[in-house]
DNA sequence: ATCGCAAGTGTGTGCGCACACACTTGCGAT
DNA sequence: ATCGCAAGTGTGTGCGCACACACTTGCGAT
């Protein structure tokens, strides 16, 4: 039996709900939900009144009654590249769809936005789309870097928040990033491909692009951290630029044939995106098994490719968690109030073929 | 402006409600309440028409008005190693208030249950105290497997769900299982010690017991794992097993001094617990830098020494997703009668020195 | 003197669900 | 013929919050 007038000493553990404050403040519920919301139309006494009440007990909302009661639906627009299953942003999709469906019980919903990651004109009329579109804060894949910077300006003037994934521009006011340290995931590949390796030899460094677009910002910083590795390390050998197609194996063949030939002591091979598997399919059909291969991601072409022995390692980033995280850290925002950290850089894993059975896009 | 009759052709994407459900089917909402919850007392007819009304309309309940409703407050019970900062099951712990705060909105609080983990009656003292509380759902660590199993068995009986962390006992009626192959964990091992390594070197193995008690199941485990790598590799050279004290460098340094000295050919170390910091300061003391390492779990120690380049890898287990997971799958099955997968090995990740920076516990 | 209006304030309702409680019906026992 | 009781069924309330709406107060303009 406790007196119903010490509301401050009760049970600690109890929840003070708004009620609670308004009577500890003397005033109406609805006085003390103009407070809360930043509604305004309450008198400067009421206002010192309540938010010293609401500071001293700790309110913490519902935000299950909240969202309950509120019905208020956000919009979190996720901008993408579009991609076919096995490819490495089906991974990233799969984070977001966990995203997704914990969200909506929170009464937030995302919308997808694609685009294709070899068309900068794709992107630009994405932009242009977006531009018309409504949503309450945004996913931007950063591709094209130039295009990103200037469009998240314009964000800013929307007042409309947003996070960066696949490689951060920290030049924009974003509100967080996900995903990992370019630089450093090229200073691990470095590492996996020199450890050990006899002084003097050479490593093949393979360019795939698609239509005559140059690299990525993020294959670059790979390739900067990279170097800076093997700069470190007092590499004796050459590294041997290659370009490298996509589609016709045959020209890579022809290509790769006269590099080994004019370079005997070639020992490793490296790329600096997802498509390592064109080098690997290379060296598997010349039964160069002592070449070693470094490469990026864990897609299914990869994956199958140093499950066989012929690629050495995989360098990945988690684009399962970098989806999740990113529309997640948004919900958290929008609903709760709650900002992220602005700088989230991920675990760079390192598989090989005795652990990459247990890296699958599932698990978060 | 739709009639108000075409219940099942309105917009699909609108949600349905259990007066919806009522109103179609013909009966009150407690009648559906009752059918939905399986609190029995309804009629044979009125049971189909409603669970085929519910199966044509996909229900799903708002599981936020729900849990704003019950007010049913669920307990998990997290039974683990008591610990201090920078060990192992400090990672595990933050897994664990992260699913706490995550799980608090759904009501599920979480109570936490520590023993010695060198210490078997510790164990033996809790679970006396277990049969006696009161819980709705157990995390349980698997260290004492041969006290675990019957106590399981107690669980079944009372109809308590619970789920494993650390290792596996396939043999209990488990929901499920957080974490990685131990056996796989020590192929990896083996693989980043023996990579490269020249036909014929020796290799230490560091025991490292405490009080006398027997190596965990899950050390076992591993060391399985790890020889079954070398006898499918022709490992040329031969496996000296050491036993090292948790508390005495200078016996540990007679001990492996001796060792050294009669084994010339050392090239590789490796412990199966989380305790390679110790064969590493030894290492560290004598210069031995030529020796590789490696060993188990991302704790303080073994980051220093893995930094300073001392330590070659270590191989990790994510304790803080076990724990995360755990929770919450326990979370989900109480709220939400989702069952999770029943056995979900976790990545087992390889940390060097550069990529150990970007593991921090803190990344679910 | 009255009016319009801005600034404040409180009441009431509903979000979707769980569950206490009251109630009805029909059958077997007396 | 009535009663007790089990089996069914529906009404009403509240979870904590957001917000529409009605209302009051006081001041400046006319």
């Amino acid at each position: 039996m406790r007196s119903d007038h010490d509301d401050e000493t009760k049970d600690p553990t109890a929840t003070v709900r708004i009620v609670d404050i308004a009577r500890m403040a003397g005033v109406s519920t609805a006085t003390v939900d103009r407070v809360i919301h930043r509604r305004g139309k309450v008198s400067a006494g009421n206002l010192a009144r309540i938010n010293e009440v609401l500071e001293r007990v700790h309110y913490r909302p519902n935000l299950i009654a909240r969202s309950l009661a509120s019905g208020r639906q956000y919009v979190v627009a996720v901008v993408t590249p579009r991609f076919a299953e096995g490819e490495y942003w089906a991974d990233f999709e799969a984070g977001i769809q966990r995203a997704e469906a914990e969200a909506r019980r929170f009464n937030v919903v995302v919308r997808r936005f694609g685009f294709d990651q070899y068309d900068r004109s794709s992107f630009e009329r994405l932009l242009e789309l977006l531009r018309r579109e409504s949503f309450d804060a945004a996913v931007l894949a950063t591709l094209f870097a130039e295009r990103v910077v200037p469009f998240t300006g314009e964000l800013d003037r929307r007042g409309i928040p947003y996070v960066f994934v696949d490689s951060d521009l920290p030049e924009c006011r974003r509100m967080a990033y996900f995903g990992t340290s370019s630089f450093d995931a090229g200073v691990v590949a470095a590492r996996l491909l020199f450890e050990r390796m006899e002084a003097g030899a050479d490593i093949v460094v393979g360019n795939i692009r698609h239509r005559g677009e140059g690299g990525s910002n993020q294959c670059r910083e790979r390739e900067r951290g990279f170097r800076d590795y093997l700069a470190r390390h007092d590499f004796g050998g050459r590294l041997l630029d290659v370009e490298l197609r996509l589609d016709d194996e045959a020209c890579n063949a022809r290509t790769l044939d006269d590099l080994f030939a004019r370079h005997p002591s070639i020992a490793g091979a490296v790329t600096f995106n997802s498509t390592c598997y064109i080098l690997a399919g290379y060296l598997a059909s010349r039964r160069r098994s002592e070449v070693r291969l470094v490469g990026y991601d864990v897609i299914e072409r990869n994956r199958r490719m140093l499950s066989e022995g012929i690629v050495t390692a995989l360098v990945a980033q988690r684009p399962e968690v970098q989806g999740y995280r990113g529309v997640m850290s948004l919900c958290a925002w929008l609903v709760e109030g709650v900002r992220p950290a602005s700088v989230n850089n991920l675990p760079i894993d390192i598989l090989v073929k005795e652990n990459i059975a247990y890296y699958t896009n599932n698990i978060i």
